[in-house]
DNA sequence: ATTACAATACCGGTCAGTCGGTATTGAATG
DNA sequence: CATTCAATACCGACTGACCGGTATTGTAAT
């Protein structure tokens, strides 16, 4: 009995997130996707349901690896708020300029609405965010009246900083430009 | 020779503005957007060249008509700059409150390729909202490294907010929190 | 009768999803 | 082990639907 292969799903979703970060949603077509996969068309159905639920798996996906990635760098409860911020917004920084052509598809609305299970998991990044404002609020270094609200424009200016500069500017630029904006904003 | 009636075009214009920022691009056909502009699809082809151009000109219509309004109500060089940024902030969320289908569309990089148009009328939004920031600075009062990101950040945060709060928050709050926020980033 | 335009038929191209066939796998059997 | 066999992963040609764009027609107003 064969089994799914979880390496090739990876593969799948791995070109998936390369073509439909750089091109929108429909302008990408699944023999591309094949193609670029190295699987044949009716492969992708074997994975996935619908093309529509390919894409929500890379996003998924994309949030997921995001995730851990933040979680894994960042202690929210420990150490000086300052610090957890600049770590948040540094690690989600180089997280998006090490995923370029995913990072694209990590934004709120996009007209395309959104299905329950990547709103679920894109909360778990925001959360995250949100928690750093808030442990920084409660020690009375900070002062946010709506984390949460805080946390959304922080993944926005971090797509619009990459956006805008293109990527040229250098990393580091972009994370300290805002790091200066947010801490600036939230130091009581 | 048929004569083209400005009227018309608007109407056409109206249509696809609030068809395209309901759902995406491929999403939207033309004969739903004839239908809603009450013309015949040929009638598209009369005042736009294809949809891709009359979507071009929506960004465009956009742009130009937020811009028009934003420099209607704020005068850049005179008044105090905070008194400023707080107007550009309001007004800036007061139109897209008001255009509610539209503003979706006017984000930074969409995947789709933005042409040379475009760019050129969002970056006259962009630019009063960066020489408000700049007369600030020059007065002494404001401090900003990167004027022009912090023009773009402000342009997504209202989006973000906007998205995120699924217009349920009430318009006065939204103004409040991204002033509050803006405001402390800003201050010298 | 001429003009203007809505309505709609039509054409050609594109693409998501299907289907029939083939290749691979692993388990059961002797 | 070796062989068989069922299950199913894999593939890509095909199809039906859809849609952008064009051409045609019917009609209402001047």
């Amino acid at each position: 009995m064969q089994i799914l292969d979880e390496n090739k799903r990876k593969k799948i979703i791995a070109a998936a997130g390369k073509l439909f970060g750089k091109n929108d949603y429909h302008s990408v077509c699944l023999s591309e996707i094949a193609a670029e996969a190295k699987v044949g068309k009716g492969t992708l159905y074997v994975y996935f349901k619908s093309k529509e639920d390919l894409f929500s798996c890379v996003r998924i996906e994309g949030y997921t690896d995001m995730y851990r990635y933040l979680s894994k760098n960042i202690d929210t409860l420990s150490g000086d708020p300052l610090d957890n911020l600049h770590k948040i917004i540094s690690e989600t920084v180089k997280y998006c300029y090490r995923n370029k052509s995913v990072f694209k598809l990590l934004r709120a609305g996009t007209g395309r609405k959104m299905n329950p299970k990547i709103k679920e998991t894109r909360k778990k990044v925001l959360e995250l965010t949100r928690s750093v404002i808030e442990s920084g609020v409660e020690k009375g270094i900070l002062c946010d009246s709506k984390p949460a609200y805080t946390a959304n424009y922080l993944l926005d200016v971090v797509r619009s900083g990459l956006t805008y500069s293109e990527g040229n500017l250098p990393q580091e630029e972009l994370i300290e430009h805002i790091f200066s904006f947010f801490s600036r904003a939230l130091q009581k």
